[in-house]
DNA sequence: ACTACCATGTAAATCGTTACATGATTAA
DNA sequence: TTAATCATGTAACGATTTACATGGTAGT
């Protein structure tokens, strides 16, 4: 009974109006490091949201024929959002990490394959960095308050901000951790 | 087709021959900070390993009745998990945070609240911190050289280790962040 | 013409949680 | 005797991914 879609959903079109591709694209923007969703998961969301009275849509017409539904928030779905938005958030029992599974039964493979995995990830993690940063960089020119809270951008300074930190802290522990077996 | 649920069962019978209820238990250990299960998905998942010849249970009475099954690993079990502990694991695209997704639309609520927030979920992350410390303490009094690669706890020291920087780096990041709301 | 992108949906399978269901053992 | 823990399973539901399926638009 979390539905955890639902909200992002509701809180993307509660910030202007779009259509199920543009919540897909979103996904695969900033935002995207720490919720997601595929569209075949966001069609049936919106239908549902939409039956449930927290979204409307209206049809807007691209080209000759080409039809998009283009949702916007209820009073009733913002009201639902708010109170989601304020209500306290539990931690996860678990936050699931692939590498760290593989690390914690490591001792069953040889010192030297230990250190090509880690190396691995931390090649693939800076590669990732790179482009966190690069996002930050465009943001920035973008708006140059951005660390102001209320500034237009701050949402997406946050979750960038935040994702550079999960980042860094990463390749710091595994660079730390890798030296270990040198 | 990635099956995660299956290596880390494997890996868990692999260490030592082990029943069901142990692998729910480990779950509820340092291992769960980054995979977990339920009961419910381990039993039904133990069937399949065991119809796939990967592991194999013998029945073991406590008691007057009270049976448990078994659990070890197979040779051929052995060679599957070994092929996936050298694999290089991808970056997932998404690692999910509802705190961060919150984060993302909480420009439609009050600054007032946004700072209770923050504060409410840097006090959840201190106090797990906190236990992190304690279970990282108890261990270290297991083994003394448990930072050495290959000493027979070090699989737990790495999960507890990285636990600890993940909590650590999240709590710097909310306290900065929220410094910048006063 | 062709390619990349826009646009929407459904079907099937897998993964994960909550609830249902039962019974034994151990220590206070 | 009663509560916590040991022990194993299934059923129903919900969340998520992959694959199936179709067609339009815009720029080169």
């Amino acid at each position: 009974m979390k539905r955890t879609l639902k909200y992002a959903i509701l809180g993307l079109v509660h910030k202007q109006e779009m259509s199920g591709y543009d919540i897909t694209s979103q996904f695969k923007q900033e935002i995207g490091q720490f919720w997601s969703a595929k569209h075949s998961q966001i069609y049936p969301e919106l239908k549902r949201l939409t039956e449930e009275k927290l979204i409307e849509y209206r049809t807007s017409i691209t080209g000759a024929k080409l039809e998009k539904k283009l949702y916007c928030i209820t009073p009733k779905g913002t009201q639902e959002l708010t109170e989601w938005l304020l209500s306290p958030k539990e931690l996860p029992e678990t936050e699931k990490d692939e590498f760290m599974l593989m690390l914690y039964f490591s001792a069953a493979i040889p010192k030297e394959e230990n250190k090509r995995l880690f190396e691995d990830q931390i090649a693939k993690r800076k590669e990732k960095l790179e482009y966190l940063y690069e996002s930050k960089k465009s943001l920035q020119l973008l708006d140059k308050n951005l660390q102001v809270p209320g500034s237009h951008q701050f949402g997406h300074y946050l979750v960038l901000s935040r994702a550079i930190n999960r980042e860094e802290s990463y390749i710091t522990w595994l660079e730390e951790t890798l030296s270990l077996f040198e």
